[in-house]
RNA sequence: GUGGGUGUAGCUCAGUUGGUUAGAGCGCUAGGUUGUGGCCCUGGAGGCCGUGGGUUCAAAUCCCAUCACUCACCCCA
């Protein structure tokens, strides 16, 4: 027999989070609501209601949506057998599966177009480096099933109007590219297959491989040589159909309209294959592009891609935890709603037990309130108020509950006075002021057919 | 996947050319006469010095391996 677990001498080794998956500890929770309230918020003035897709899926709904030979797919996926042998993958990106999920439930016969919003965590297998991280928080929206450049520039707006809410309107910018349609596309595709073929010694390892499985890749490659070749490759530029311009000079003029400045960057490509015409991300001002905060674009082809029909759509998806570290790099605080008004202090048993009463009608009434019943002496409790920076603190001792009193203590100023039992939370509500209460109700339910 | 940096208390870190029982500040906890917080004072808990091996009379300290964290590249959120 083996008391290896009962040995009280062995020490128990401790267990850690799985590289580059974080617990969010209270404090960083306050940021996290509030992005998500701001990003609920947005969606719904705009008419988007929220999808909430599997965290697991099939590889294929990523293989096939995202492209089998991007970056994300290649190298980046958390992909393991289930048990009976499938290959399952955790989201590395959100849009692939909303589309698989639109294609599911036939919505493709709703008003279109349908719009959805998502905040979810994602997962990529990369080495983990600041602000990236293997488990990672996004929100994004989808416009399904309208083609107007109009689109991609409301898209482009609402990421503007969330930043503005957030503080941080000013320290990202916008830069654009336009990648065509499908058809376009492998025309220049071609072309670059063509340009690059006899000067493969020249390319990086990376990009000699790129070549012939995705082109469009080698533009934004980083490697000198490859940088040089590409300054001289053929631009996108000679090969955009007029349809392709049309959209484009649309999508710059909208977005004059609204005075949203952007940069144009023609060798914009993005990791993921689906995108066409309008393509953008957001970079960081100050680090450029090394960590986009958010990217997004039209990507007219998906939903055939995924076994739709043809059906246009265009969406965006934004680091959550990349905008929290942007908050805290500007000293940016969320609003707290941790606060705590009270905290009822007890003396005795008697009093412990009147105090549990006293404790759910301040709380029923709105009054944030804790109560200290695990500790015994009054000053331990009170330098419990302390710590948590209550304004107020209710003390209830032997005394207090003969004569139906309780006692009130001012924190700040170091006063207390006795008030009348029955009278108490009303007397709370009056110093924390009406306005100030917790008075959130979820609403009421109502009767009806849930279709 | 490639490269750099760092691992000592819950946190931030000292720890001399190897030498007694490994330290500080903050935090936590309990006291400083009856039932009263903050400031101050005193005490307490909390460490296999990341892990394994090696050198040595002796290792937190030197060597090797390994793991973890972190930063950068690639790419992206």
């Amino acid at each position: 027999m083996s008391d290896t677990a009962t040995d009280e001498n062995v020490k128990v080794r401790r267990i850690q989070t799985a590289p580059g998956i974080h617990d969010i500890l209270p404090k960083d929770h306050e940021y996290h609501t509030f992005i998500k309230k701001v990003v609920r918020h947005r969606a719904r003035q705009a008419g988007f209601t929220r999808i909430t897709t599997p965290v697991l899926e099939f590889t294929e709904v990523f293989k096939r949506g995202v492209g089998e030979h991007t970056d994300v797919v290649e190298k980046e996926m958390y992909t393991f057998e289930d048990r009976s042998g499938r290959s399952m993958t955790l989201k590395p990106e959100g849009t692939a599966g909303v589309i698989r999920s639109y294609l599911q439930h036939g919505m493709g016969s709703w008003p279109a177009p349908v719009e959805l919003y998502y905040i979810e965590p994602h997962f990529r297998y990369d080495r983990p480096q600041k602000g990236r991280y293997r488990m990672f928080w996004q929100f994004g929206f989808e416009v399904i099933g309208e083609d107007d450049p109009a689109l991609d520039v409301q898209m482009i707006q609402m990421a503007f109007k969330i930043f503005e809410d957030l503080g941080l309107k000013d320290i990202f910018e916008l830069q654009i590219n336009n990648i065509g349609t499908l058809k376009s596309r492998s025309q220049y595709k071609e072309a670059l297959i063509n340009y690059y073929i006899g000067k493969e010694r020249s390319l990086c390892e990376a990009c000699q491989d790129r070549l012939h499985k995705n082109p469009l890749r080698l533009l934004d490659c980083k490697e000198e040589d490859c940088s040089i070749l590409s300054e001289l490759a053929p631009k996108f530029e000679a090969y955009r159909s007029k349809e392709d311009k049309e959209h484009h000079e649309k999508v710059k003029e909208f977005l004059e309209e609204l005075n949203i400045p952007f940069k144009e960057n023609d060798r914009l490509v993005r990791g993921l294959d689906y995108y066409t015409q309008t393509v953008w991300e957001f970079w960081d001002k100050s680090t450029g592009g090394q960590n986009a905060v958010g990217g997004g674009g039209r990507y007219d082809g998906l939903v055939e891609i995924m076994g739709g029909t043809e059906t246009p759509a265009v969406g965006f998806a934004c680091g959550i935890d990349r905008l929290i570290m942007h908050m805290k790099q500007n000293n940016l605080l969320p609003p707290s709603k941790d606060n705590i008004h009270v905290l009822v202090a007890q003396l005795g048993d008697l009093a412990k037990k009147k105090c549990l009463r006293i404790i759910e009608a301040l709380r029923d009434r709105g009054v944030k309130t804790v109560g200290s019943m695990g500790k015994a002496s009054i000053k331990s409790q009170l330098k419990l108020a302390n710590k948590h920076q209550v304004p107020y603190a209710l003390i209830l001792g032997s005394t207090e509950v003969r004569e139906g009193s309780i006692i009130i203590r001012d924190m700040k100023k170091g006063q207390q006075r006795h008030v009348a039992m029955d009278n108490v939370v009303e007397e709370i509500v009056k110093l924390i002021g009406e306005d100030n209460l917790d008075k959130y109700t979820p609403g009421e339910v109502s009767l009806g057919s849930s279709d």
